[in-house]
Parts: structure tokens; C-alpha cells; sequence
RNA sequence: GCGCCCGUAGUUCAGCCUGGAUAGAACGCAAGAUUGCGGAUCUUGAGGCCGCAGGUUCAAAUCCUGCCGGGCGCACCA
């Protein structure tokens, strides 16, 4: 913000008075608001006795008009207050900024591709996958409201052993249920794949139990690959179900991918690099296989291309790289995945760093934990399998269980929103404890919450007789200490968006979020009581106005819907 | 054994990258106010050797080292 430039210049200007050089002053938000708007240590860092230090500076420091007082604090801060007219200010600028409020310029015409989700064909969505796509789709958001040309890339297993035991075990249910796969073809999208859900674990546990089905299944997946006439249809329908709906569950969450990468493609591409770079050295043979020595960088060393010459999972990401590239010339490729895999990724990109080292600098891994359900149990084995549909689904049951009047698309934003806000409130990386409980509260700190207040603004002005458009404020009045405390806090949201953007963290736009709620319903809540007195209704309604937009815009960067009736 | 991540209030988590002031929230708990309820709302409060031990620093939850405890990964699956 230009209201923080103008004081750091000013203020740098004194210090190098001071110190005969120019030093860097940084200008932080202080925790505690008694400490002021802004503080700085840049007495501390000088050198000799700090306060006396600060002394000097605020002597010789032409104070900008927006600044009301500097003091020297503790240890030598100096704790600086704006005047009430720079906040008052900052609000009007705020309203007339409306929806770009939040927006900025930084990332102007940086190409930024994010591949998120990568969910595989013939199973379902996991619970694992839904995090991703929700970090994934905040990041991506996050990045366009700092116009960056962003696109969203997806990247599919759509061939494996994991698709054979699914193709298997899709074979002896229809056997079974003596049903023909055109049949099954007119079924509704998500019986379908319930059905190939059903297929796969079928043949994931008969692959364990049984060694004639594991010879089958194996057999499968070559005439899978070799796509063979035997298992062509009944492939190609199964793959056409899956991504059918994968879409549904796209709209549901409201992300929707530009490229979408199937596995079966790169490898052909990636035996080739591999095989090149052998020749100059990057990789070596071993056990007929052909490995990424990484051991002698302080990483593993991963096989690249197995004994039987196949392209394993780190070939084919070779080739996805410079295969993105040519469809989108990017400056930034941030690829979301589980943190299990976090070492892979680190052999990965030092080996295109070796092949490609403009590339790999562009390209940034990031890892995200599990989700974790401690009320209640993962099997994965029994086909009691935590899928992202039933985890929407449960949450929109018990929401309308307890809300009952609630409209059941309402419901549906609600529950999807709540899950969204539960998983980016925590850092990324971590493992997310997910609480039905605590994310559908409508009190606390959750999606649900967040939405209600939003919820309010709107309804508060659509209440107001007075339009806010024309609402003139009146600088005279003297804003209370409430008033203020709000001022000075919800200035900073830019600034927040674009310290979560720079550093992959969603969930400091959380806290904002939450921080920002909760003092807006405090203020309301004492002054629709009192009303007139202590207030001004102009205030009120520009105030409600800017946080109700701060709170739609902050929701869609994290991908949560914002109804304006709950 | 080696590598990576984690350990902060009863619980779930921020804060650590870039060291600063009294370590913050939420839920839960306790007390009070109000109320047409054992519900709702508001106010206040209690609750922390920041895993342990060293080191660096004027200053350490934050940086470095060692240890303890937990999770994940360590060559032909993705």
C-alpha cells in the first residue's frame, strides 16, 4: 500500500541522518494494536543504545500527514499511529476499489501453470485427491487475483495394474449380474462408477488372495496397454464413466482444469529422454535397469526405467514437464501432491535440472499431509473406502439435519465451503485432523461462519433503506475505539493476499478472514442494539459494505462460495 | 541404519522461512449479565518448563548441534 511506502521512504530518509547510511527499514503490523498500525525495529539494528537511537530518528523524521504519533516502545520500537483521517480514508478507498478490492498487479502477465488433483481413471475420488484439488484451486485463484495468466493442469493415471484389477473386476460383476455394459452405460453417472469403485476392489483384494487372478490380472494390463480388442471397449467405457464424473465433482467444488495429461502419453516420450541423457551422463545403467544415481547428491537413487524397459512414474514426469511447456510457456509450474511423495519429486527435478535446468528452476513441488478422520476409521481394504463424495455428502447430511429450513443447494455450498475452509486453515504440509463437528459449526473458526457473516453484510444492506452507494462519510464525527480497531485491521487485506500468494499459505487469508468476521459481529451486535448513539449509520453501512466485499473476495480465493441467504 | 517432516493450553491449530515487546486463536471449561428454557446472545476468567539438553545472540517457540518421542520415504508401483 502506498500509505506504507510513503512512511518506510520518509522514515529511511531519517534513519540515514542518523546512521550516515542507508539502511532498509522494515515496517511490520504489530500483534497487539496497543503497539500501533505499524512498528518498526530498525533502532535495534543499529547499533549503541537503542532508545537513544530512536530518539535521534523520531527527532529528525519528517512525519507523512497520515501519521498522528510515533513513539519509542520496549526495547527501542518505534510504534507508529495513523490519524484516523488516514484510516477513514483507507475505507472510502476500499469501497471505491469494491470488488478489485484485494486485487493487485504482481503477478502481470506471469504464465503460472498448477497441476493439482491427479486423481486416476477407475477409481474414485479420495479423500487425499479432494485436498489437493482445494489447494490447488485456492493457489490458482490466489495467483489470478494477481493477474498472473494462470492454467490448471491435470494429470491422470490412466493405465497401471491399478486399471487392469478395476477392468478385471468390472468383467466378473457383469458376469455376475448378467448385465452388458450398455446397460450399465444408461445408468446414472454415479451408480457407475460406484460400480467401477466396486470393480476395483474386487480385483485389488482377489490380486492379493488369489495367484491365478494375479497371473490374469496381469495378462489384463498388457493387452490393456497393448490395447487389445479383447479389453478395448470395455477400457475405453470404464475410462469414459470415470472422467464423465470427475466433471460432476468438478463443478460441484467449482474447478475446472485447461490441460489434461494422461499418463499413457508420456511414455513413449519419456523412455526417450531418459535413453539421450544416458548417453551424457545423467543416468546409468544398472541391473538392467536405468537408475538416477541421486545418491551421490545426498538423494536417492531411483530407477528411471525398470529391468524390462518400461518408463516408471519419474520417466514419465520428465517428459511432463517440457510437454507442459510446449502447450503453455510458463514462468512458474507449481505441481500439488501428497507429501509421501515429497523425495521423489526432490530425484525428479535434480534430474531435469541436469536435462533442462531453466525448467526445473521454474518448477516448485508442493507437498500437502493426510487428512485424518478421528471420528472414524480408514479401511481401504474392505471397500469401506473414505471417498471425497461421501465425505461432501455426510457433511451436507448432518447440515441439514440440523438446519432443516435450509435450501438444499444452500446446503450444498455450505457443506462444501466448510470442508474447503477446514483444510486450508491449516498450514500445508501438515496432516489436517478433520472434525465434522468443528467445521460445520456455525460459530468458531470455519467455513460456515464465514459464510453466515457474509451472509449478514448483504442482508444488511439490503435492508438499509439508505443506498450505500450514495453514502457520503462524514470526517467530522469521532470514531470510538471499536470503530477504529476495525479500521485499522481491515486495510491490510491486499497485503494479505499477496503474502498468501507468495508464499503458498491460504491459511493466513483464513485467519484474516475469521479475525475480520469476528469484529465486524461484535461491532454489530452492540450497535443494531444502541444503534444511533454511538455511531454513525453512514459508517455503518460503508463499513458493512467493504467488509462484505472483503469477505466475497476472500472467499473465492479459497474456492468457497459465498451465498447471500443462509 | 540413512533421509525428510512433525512435537506449542484439556482438544484442534496459528506463529518458525525473515530472532524482538505480555507466545495468539477457536472449541471445551468456569463465573457473571441478560433471557420465555439445562437453549441462544454478551462480558470476564482460569488454563503454557513452546518435547528435553546444550550452543549462538543484547534478545530464541523461531537459528545451530545432540538426544527423546511420532509419521513418512529409502531401486524397478503410482
Amino acid at each position: 500500500m502506498n500509505l506504507q511506502e510513503s512512511i518506510r521512504i520518509s522514515l529511511e530518509k531519517a534513519v540515514e541522518t542518523v546512521a550516515g547510511r542507508h539502511v532498509e527499514v522494515a515496517l511490520e503490523h504489530p500483534r497487539l494494536s496497543a503497539h500501533g498500525d505499524f512498528t518498526t525495529n530498525v533502532a535495534l539494528l543499529l547499533g549503541g543504545n537503542p532508545r537513544e537511537v530512536a530518539e535521534k530518528i523520531l527527532a529528525v523524521w519528517e512525519k507523512p500527514s497520515v501519521v498522528v504519533s510515533a513513539d519509542i516502545a520496549g526495547p527501542g520500537f518505534i510504534n507508529i499511529r495513523l490519524s484516523e483521517r488516514a484510516l477513514l480514508d483507507s475505507l472510502k478507498e476500499a469501497f471505491r476499489l469494491g470488488e478489485h478490492f484485494g486485487k493487485s498487479q504482481s503477478f502481470r502477465k506471469k504464465k503460472v501453470i498448477i497441476e493439482y488433483t491427479d486423481q486416476n481413471p477407475f477409481k474414485e475420488m479420495h479423500v487425499g485427491h479432494l485436498y489437493s484439488n482445494i489447494i490447488g484451486e485456492s493457489i490458482s485463484r490466489l495467483f489470478e487475483a494477481g493477474e498472473a495468466d494462470v492454467r490448471r493442469a491435470i494429470y491422470q493415471g490412466d493405465i497401471g495394474l491399478h486399471v487392469a484389477k478395476a477392468v478385471w473386476g468390472m468383467r466378473v460383476l457383469m458376469e455376475e449380474q448378467k448385465l452388458g455394459l450398455e446397460e450399465l452405460d444408461q445408468k446414472e453417472s454415479r451408480e457407475r462408477v460406484a460400480f467401477l469403485g466396486k470393480a476395483y476392489v474386487l480385483g485389488a483384494t482377489r490380486f492379493e488372495d488369489d495367484k491365478n487372478v494375479q497371473e490374469e490380472i496381469t495378462r489384463l494390463n498388457k493387452k490393456i496397454y497393448e490395447r487389445d480388442k479383447e479389453v478395448k471397449e470395455i477400457y475405453e467405457t470404464g475410462r469414459k464413466w470415470s472422467l464423465e464424473d470427475f466433471e460432476r465433482m468438478y463443478a460441484r467444488l467449482g474447478t475446472k482444469f485447461d490441460f489434461y495429461y494422461l499418463e499413457s502419453g508420456m511414455s513413449h516420450k519419456g523412455i526417450n529422454i531418459v535413453r539421450e541423457n544416458l548417453k551424457k551422463g545423467v543416468f546409468e545403467e544398472s541391473d538392467n535397469a536405468i537408475i538416477f544415481p541421486g545418491e551421490k547428491v545426498g538423494l536417492h537413487t531411483r530407477v528411471f526405467i525398470n529391468s524390462l524397459g518400461l518408463p516408471t512414474y519419474e520417466a514419465k514426469e520428465l517428459a511432463l514437464a517440457p510437454t507442459k511447456y510446449k502447450d503453455f510457456p510458463y514462468d512458474v509450474s507449481i505441481i500439488v501432491t501428497g507429501n509421501d511423495i515429497i523425495e521423489y519429486f526432490k530425484v525428479i527435478l535434480k534430474a531435469l535440472e541436469k536435462i533442462d535446468p531453466e525448467l526445473a528452476g521454474k518448477t516448485r513441488h508442493i507437498g500437502h499431509g493426510m487428512i485424518r478422520l478421528p471420528e472414524g476409521k480408514m479401511s481401504s481394504r474392505t471397500g469401506n473406502v473414505l471417498t471425497a463424495e461421501w465425505l461432501l455428502d455426510e457433511a451436507k447430511k448432518r447440515l441439514t439435519a440440523t438446519y432443516q429450513e435450509m435450501e438444499k443447494e444452500t446446503a450444498d455450498k455450505v457443506a462444501v465451503g466448510a470442508i474447503k475452509y477446514a483444510l486450508l486453515k491449516v498450514s500445508i504440509g501438515q496432516d489436517v485432523s478433520f472434525s465434522f463437528e468443528k467445521s460445520l459449526n456455525f460459530e468458531g473458526d470455519s467455513g460456515p461462519y464465514i459464510q453466515y457473516t457474509h451472509a449478514r453484510t448483504q442482508s444488511v444492506l439490503a435492508n438499509s433503506k439508505q443506498k450505500t452507494q450514495n453514502a457520503k462519510l462524514n470526517v467530522k464525527i469521532k470514531l470510538n475505539d471499536e470503530e477504529l480497531a476495525i479500521l485499522r485491521y481491515f486495510y491490510r487485506f491486499p497485503e494479505v493476499v499477496q503474502q498468501a500468494t507468495e508464499s503458498f499459505t491460504p491459511n493466513i487469508l483464513c485467519t484474516f478472514l475469521f479475525d475480520l468476521a469476528q469484529r465486524y459481529n461484535a461491532f454489530y451486535n452492540k450497535h443494531r442494539i444502541v444503534d444511533a448513539e454511538n455511531t454513525s449509520r453512514e459508517f455503518r453501512l460503508l463499513l458493512t459494505s467493504v467488509v462484505g466485499t472483503i469477505l466475497k473476495n476472500g472467499l473465492w480465493l479459497l474456492g468457497i462460495q459465498a451465498p447471500t441467504k443462509l
